[in-house]
DNA sequence: GATTGTTTGACAGCGTACTGACCTTCTGAT
DNA sequence: ATCAGAAGGTCAGTACGCTGTCAAACAATC
């Protein structure tokens, strides 16, 4: 028996975010979405207007993956990207196709949160979800796409 | 504020393992070695002469990844790949240059393990991966790539 | 022993994540 | 007004994770 890895932190947050995808997907397949293409139109669709940069950081996505992640939601016709008036950024809202896939999405994704805390009871899911959020939040400046809300410096 | 990501679980859990990864590389940054990389080092050891599949098996890892993986182990001299007795499969053996570099990077990696979990108690880490252990579970046969220990069927 | 079905490994193709480099555009200090 | 430095976006390169497909090897059945 390997416990070394089976009880290693590392090792199961590997797990638990490969199970959290597979049930995202498995509740949103027929919308051919990923979480962080959901992540990304619903931001949009708050911030209207908002630069690639800021999208990454109000998402938690690495500067250079949030550039191909757009381009696919441009193609798809979910979102529109413009010049900004400082020109080196991209301008992007989000289109009535977006806004339309991103009501008829969220029920399927409140559903796979739901799913993915299945087991823990009420009391125990606030006890997690607070001290993952703790967890994330201390270490919110190691990984390269730190958080930062919309607004912040 | 998108409270709707921030606080959905999917979300936290992706950020968590962002963060855990950051960490770990940055414990072994001298090794240049991969969580992943390191848990198929650790099976190998443990169990020499395991076929590919039940190596994906043993660290969750998806068949059509490890195939990869294993390469890039072998490249670099840490692990040797042979043919089995049953000719489809590949057996795979550390090597001692695999097994010192495990040895030696063992303790960055406890050490990084231990930093996830700052911010939390003795009795919270205890719950925490109690909880975290009993989604994993769960939610096991959810993702493509289960975790099936050596021996199980 | 030939057929059927399963298992292993490999591969192509897509999406995410990160590093490091680059060009363009803007800002601030002088 | 100029120039150094910072910021936004892009790209090449590497690694992981998944889907779907394929050929080769094995197993089970008849």
């Amino acid at each position: 028996m390997i416990d070394v890895i089976y009880d290693a932190p590392g090792h199961l947050i590997r797990r638990a975010q490969q199970s959290a995808v597979a049930l995202f997907l498995e509740e949103t397949a027929a919308f051919e979405v990923t979480p962080p293409q959901y992540a990304a139109l619903v931001a949009i669709a708050h911030y209207p207007g908002i630069d690639q940069r800021s999208l990454a950081n109000a998402i938690a996505i690495d500067r250079s993956t949030i550039g191909d992640l757009v381009t696919r939601l441009e193609l798809r016709g979910l979102v529109a990207r413009a010049a900004g008036d400082d020109r080196r950024t991209k301008s992007l809202t989000i289109t009535p196709a977006g806004n339309e896939l991103v009501d008829r999405i969220a029920p399927k994704v409140a559903r796979a949160q739901e799913r993915i805390l299945t087991g823990l009871g009420a009391a125990e899911r606030d006890q997690f979800l607070a001290m993952l959020s703790r967890l994330v939040d201390i270490h919110n400046e190691a990984s390269r796409a730190p958080l930062a809300r919309v607004g912040e410096r």
